[in-house]
DNA sequence: GTAGGGTTAG
């Protein structure tokens, strides 16, 4: 760029950052920085920030802590506000919750003072330990500032206190929130909705759920997730067919990803015929009813231009292969492929993985022989679904088989690869061997230190 | 292009 009289700009580089900390984590990231600096790159303190919120991966609070006077002006940066979050956090992680007001104190002795974002990370955090004392002085401690709650402190503070059990509180200020000056959002909902139905009130849940539709909050596809889930789990599956039908009444369109958590439902309720049939019906394949109900309203939808995507198709097969069907899986692949569709990774895997499970490993190769595109076939995560279900069958030396036909097919092993096939040694008794997989590997740099913790072995 | 909220097809 710089031949042709083009100079990169900071935006630039976070392209290259970015894979870097997805690749590397936070050393390797910091070696990109340098690299670039030494090119004469100017660095700007966002590129800075981008590779401090990889930090915790590799390195430690007191480490970090040390990076806002050391790091980022040597790369000619001065930390910023995001600079300072970015190390609060990890501080709320590690529960140093003096060392955070100390933090917050230099925040404002620099010239830096706390913002929304800080107070909310730290409320998050405080909530999540169950210190609401402590929220009810960081709240008074905001007021000084002069910063004043947002929609999203809200949506924090509500699921605080749903996750410690405190459902009536949480309501009571939902219904007090307009009065503070915020209408609820579908996210506040959501929260308060998800916290009855894990405590399982369903009458209260209902209750909300009408309260929704009566304040013309519309459904996202989160409310349609949470309350799917809570129906099937319930035995309440006549009542998701309702809920499609409720969203309509009230001029919510179930689109293609309602539909397909709906399908998820019942696949992950078992009732994989259901499901089956749900998408036969929508493909007009299906000359059977399941309810009527369920037809009537899977023809509105049909009228509504949804038609089953990808990840209707994989939702199935992926439950038909973990119930067993793994022909069936097999067919309906066939589908897809007849349609013009194109499967992608997840389906082959879910379909490897059902193979495997089977021990019908001839047969996955055949399938991967006959995938054209490249990119799958050099997806780790296809070969890892098979290396997994081996190891669970007990099989790990035909997991190692396997993974000499993943490396002579092309396809590097990654980070997962080793961790299954340690864990696969590891739980057929051969811990010695998979205590010094596990060293080599890190020594070498292909697994991160951190999940030799993980492991309990050093 | 960098930080904060609810959930999810492998």
């Amino acid at each position: 760029m710089r031949r042709r009289g083009c100079a990169p700009i900071p935006p630039m580089y976070h392209v290259i950052l970015e894979a870097a900390c997805r690749g590397g984590g936070f050393r390797c990231a910091v070696r990109v920085l340098q690299d670039l600096r030494a090119r004469g790159c100017a660095l700007d303190v966002g590129n800075c920030n981008l590779v401090l919120n990889a930090v915790y991966d590799q390195v430690s609070v007191e480490e970090a802590l040390r990076l806002l006077p050391d790091l980022l002006p040597s790369f000619g940066c001065e930390p910023d506000v995001v600079s300072y979050n970015a190390v609060l956090k990890g501080l709320c992680m590690a529960k140093r919750w003096g060392r955070v007001q100390d933090l917050m104190e230099e925040m404002v002795t620099v010239g830096c003072p706390p913002n929304i974002v800080t107070f909310n990370t730290l409320i998050g955090y405080l909530c999540q330990n169950g210190l609401f004392e402590r929220v009810h002085e960081v709240l008074a401690q905001m007021a000084e500032h002069g910063c004043t709650p947002d929609i999203r402190m809200y949506a924090t503070i509500l699921d605080g206190i749903c996750k410690e059990g405190h459902l009536e509180v949480a309501h009571e200020i939902l219904n007090r929130m307009p009065s503070y000056g915020f209408m609820p959002n579908v996210v506040c909902y959501n929260t308060v909705l998800k916290g009855l139905c894990s405590a399982e009130r369903c009458e209260e849940a209902e209750e909300l759920l009408a309260e929704m539709f009566d304040k013309d909050c519309p459904l996202d596809d989160v409310t349609v997730n949470i309350l799917v889930d809570f129906f099937c789990q319930n035995g309440l599956v006549y009542r998701v067919i309702e809920l499609l039908e409720q969203m309509l009444e009230h001029g919510c369109i179930p689109d293609v990803i309602t539909y397909t958590t709906v399908i998820n439902g019942f696949c992950k309720e078992g009732l994989i015929d259901e499901a089956v049939m749900l998408l036969k019906i929508i493909n007009f394949l299906c000359k059977k009813g399941l309810v009527e109900q369920a037809i009537e309203l899977l023809k509105q939808m049909l009228l509504n231009g949804c038609s089953p995507d990808l990840i209707s198709y994989s939702t199935v097969i992926d439950g038909l292969g973990k119930a067993g069907k793994t022909d069936e899986a097999l067919e309906l692949l066939n589908v897809i492929v007849n349609k013009g569709m194109s499967p992608n990774t997840i389906i082959y895997s879910s379909i490897a993985s059902a193979l495997s499970r089977e021990g019908r490993i001839s047969r996955v190769i055949q399938m991967f022989d006959n995938i054209q595109d490249a990119t799958i076939r050099s997806d780790a995560v296809l070969y890892n679904a098979v290396i997994s279900s081996l190891c669970k069958r007990g099989e790990t030396d035909r997991a190692i088989e396997f993974l000499a036909y993943m490396v002579s097919s092309g396809c590097m092993p990654n980070e997962s690869t080793y961790t299954i096939l340690i864990r696969g040694l590891a739980s057929e008794g051969f811990v010695k061997e998979a205590q010094e997989m596990l060293i080599e590997l890190c020594s070498k740099g292909a697994l991160r230190k951190h999940l030799m913790k993980h492991f309990g072995i050093v």
